[in-house]
DNA sequence: ACTGAAACCTACGAGGT
DNA sequence: ACCTCGTAGGTTTCAGT
């Protein structure tokens, strides 16, 4: 991993449709030379997925809110994690060290929507306290950590 | 907007990388009507964008938090934002409606490195009140939104 | 939406710097 | 580890139906 490969890394964070002769023609190296470094990339792990982000709003979905919460029990969390899984308005979930036991971010239409969802969430076996943050305006939004360029 | 492009959409979320022609064997599509669809759905601007996800735990970030603050009033918004967007470690911040008026994810590589991005934000002007969440896993992490197929 | 042909991109050599 | 060149195979695109 050096500087060449990050710069092909954000070039893909860019556009990960990018053509392994477009790469080539901008970081000035042959398009055989782009194409081996893609595979080795590849071969690492480092790249975790090439994928689409949607918009949002474009899909009627224009609430965003962080949703904290307890389980009165560790025996409900198989139960409640496999509830979360399927639920693809729920985005995120992470496990914490702290008040409560876990972070769920959901995105969804509506105030309407959002009720229904926090009323299924709270009805899930073990849900004991919760606390609902709404978000009014995302700032920033990388989805993925950005590889740091090595200094001389 | 129908089923066909759902689906097509859902298969550009599992692998930006598909080819139109292996979308059409998919589906049962032309390859011609696949690439339609796809300038189409380019052109409404329902994909935000063609990315890659970084492993972080490749890139040795092994630590995930949530930080909430506030500042002691709007005029230090901007500087503040602007700071923000600057920290390839601040991968999100979202103003919010309650007790705090943002909350950040900060993905970093130690305690030690914690420590200091934590100083720092600290130390922005007008950051008065914060409140760290340190995250030990990750149950789901969606990235996008998943577009839900039209019923009959 | 489909077919078919031209243009483009990629993958994989060999041989060399 | 990289470059050039050439070739083969797959992919995209554009016309016409």
């Amino acid at each position: 991993m050096d500087n060449i490969d990050i710069k092909i890394l954000k070039l893909l964070q860019q556009n990960s449709r990018v053509t392994a002769s477009e790469i080539s023609s901008r970081i000035n190296l042959s398009v055989p030379a782009v194409s081996e470094r893609l595979k080795k990339l590849d071969a690492t792990g480092i790249i975790e997925k090439y994928t689409i982000i949607l918009s949002a709003k474009k899909l009627n979905k224009r609430l965003m809110i962080m949703m904290f919460l307890s389980l009165e029990s560790p025996k409900f969390k198989d139960a409640f994690i496999s509830i979360i899984q399927l639920d693809d308005e729920i985005v995120e979930c992470h496990y914490l060290a702290g008040d409560y036991d876990y972070i769920l971010k959901i995105i969804t239409e509506s105030t309407e929507s959002l009720e229904k969802k926090l009323l299924k969430i709270k009805n899930i076996p073990g849900v004991r306290k919760t606390k609902t943050i709404v978000s009014l305006s995302t700032i920033k939004n990388n989805y993925s950590i950005i590889p740091t360029e090595i200094k001389n």
